[in-house]
DNA sequence: ATGAAAGCGCTAACAT
DNA sequence: ATGTTAGCGCTTTCAT
């Protein structure tokens, strides 16, 4: 029906706009680009021509040419996670304005694809790639000799060797645990993953040694809808019930919820429930959560800064503060 | 610290590794990619030198002399909706089997970006895009002069001038709308987006009718939580409440479902809900949703090969069918 | 089995 | 103000 071009056999060239235009292919790329003055006459007769031909510049070539495909990557554990979902579209919205598209990569939660993964996306000479899935500090090196730009998003702390930016979790999980502490429950539960050094549990403990109390119950499962449904049963079926739980993740959270639901246990009557990240569901859960919300927005735009126009001097970590969202899980 | 390369300054191209294996480039080249055969101890000594240099093949160069990038994209509505953010990682999971990298673009639910972003896309040379945001017949003629390959993802029915797959939403809304029928309720409400042509509507129409029951009410809203709030809040504010209702997505429902919680109302002993998509989050409300699951990974796969293998005849449409998750809102 | 060389489409320095 | 031209790094045909 429509005889423009087939099924995608392009082949219009800056050379076929200069022809057409009658003037020569660099008139076209100063005309396009910006470059030295040209006539506004033949200006016009250019973009007439580029009109006409629907002419679309050669990304590949422009960036052999230039050395940048205004491309860039972030790698997160898991994109179905809401959270890392609101990052990535973060990350996307800032990256457009400045004329970049971004590459999501899914890690899976495996550490050991991250190197892999950094090593296929330098062959496509990205600019850079934002890391939001956790690393180990001993691949730090093995990053650095990847040959492309990185930065750490979602960094709860400082990292050797690299930039990084993220919310301090220890003092987001401490603020979110004083909160219930300010409730005045007495046993407080965490769940969250089993790492030892877990900032969000760190945070939890601190919390709780600060108001001298003792440590509730920690249940530790993976980071994910049925991680917090395992993690909520076991914490149901405590002899011992503690009266709140901080949770370590809003997803996590609403298995924690659907467990306690199953157990016919009142939130927040029964149990208590403060959790992480504020990502929209946490909002459209019953009871809605009290949660303490990351600032993905700005996170996400300060990492694109810090990839696409990297301060001369620029070292060290970018930290941020969450904000402490209250609905009704906390017993507000 | 390390001294392999400084802040992603890589030089290394297949003439350095050449050189140190002591070659010429062109062997390099067929030794990598398998052309013409190379000498075993040759070919070893090249693939020491690529170890040795940490040389990646420049990409951009690849797809310029190629004509390929080994690169689609997505456009989706709203990566944040959970069906979206499945059905990408559906998408992308299937294009890394074929060594393509994906790029999701959010077209906000605006119509009207469509074409820019797809113009955009084409001059970076994606070998095809996965449109997954609903366009208009009017649109097609200019999506296929764009010069990119392209199909319709998440297509309800076949549109003339393109390939398409998807679920057949009548049949799936009319499957979802038969079951709450099936149950006895009496007065069925339609809660959904306010087009003439959703064929979700329709299908809730066709249950009804072919169950000789009166239609129920209908309430559009926006596509969004928040969207589902509103309808929810509407619906409970009726003079007469129905006693079920299909709601045209999982992301509404967790609205529908907040509202009804507000009210006090028992799901599914007041008003049972059925609901559409059977993304994650259907598994985790309260109620779980009883939902009509789509095939996102199927869907997904499909789209991808049909982009990527394009069958020499290949026309129309792919349809899918979808699947009935019994979970409790329904009252089963 | 290996090498030389053309050329993919573009930008930018240099010439006019 | 506009034209010429040298590469960017790669694949691949054609020689050897």
């Amino acid at each position: 029906m429509t005889k423009t071009s087939g099924t995608g056999a392009r082949k219009v060239t800056r050379k076929d706009v200069a022809r057409l235009a009658g003037v020569s292919d660099a008139v076209v790329s100063y005309t396009l680009n910006g470059g030295p003055p040209v006539a506004p006459a033949t200006a016009e007769r250019v973009r007439e021509a580029v009109r006409l031909l629907g002419y679309t510049p050669n990304a590949s070539a422009r960036a052999l040419k230039l050395g940048s495909a205004r491309l860039i990557a972030v790698i997160v554990p898991d994109s179905s996670n809401p959270f890392f979902a609101a990052l990535c579209q973060a990350v996307e919205d800032a990256a457009r304005l400045e004329g970049y598209a971004v590459l999501v990569v899914n890690a899976e939660g495996d550490r050991s694809r991250t190197l892999p993964y950094l090593q296929s996306l330098a062959s496509r000479q990205v600019d850079g790639v934002l890391i939001a899935s956790p690393i180990d500090e001993s691949q730090v090196a093995a990053f650095n000799s990847s040959g492309v730009r990185w930065t750490m998003l979602n960094r709860s702390a400082p990292i050797a060797g690299t930039l990084s930016v993220g919310l301090d979790l220890i003092e987001g999980a401490r603020v979110a645990t004083a909160h219930l502490v300010g409730h005045g429950y007495q046993n407080i539960a965490f769940i969250g993953q089993a790492r030892p050094d877990d900032h969000r549990y760190m945070g939890w403990r601190a919390a709780l040694k600060a108001a001298g109390l003792d440590a509730g119950p920690a249940i530790f499962s993976p980071f994910s809808r049925e991680g917090g449904l395992a993690a909520g049963r076991e914490l149901v079926a405590l002899r011992i019930r503690p009266d709140a739980v901080f949770v370590s993740s809003d997803m996590m959270a609403v298995g924690v919820l659907r467990a306690f639901h199953e157990a016919d246990l009142a939130i927040p009557g029964d149990i208590a429930i403060v959790s992480f990240d504020g990502s929209p569901e946490s909002e459209y859960s019953w009871p809605p959560l009290t949660t303490l919300r990351q600032p993905v927005d700005a996170m996400g735009a300060d990492a694109v800064a810090q990839l696409i126009h990297p301060e001369p001097g620029s070292q060290g970590h970018h930290r941020f503060e969450g904000e402490l969202v209250i609905r009704r899980s906390c017993g507000c």
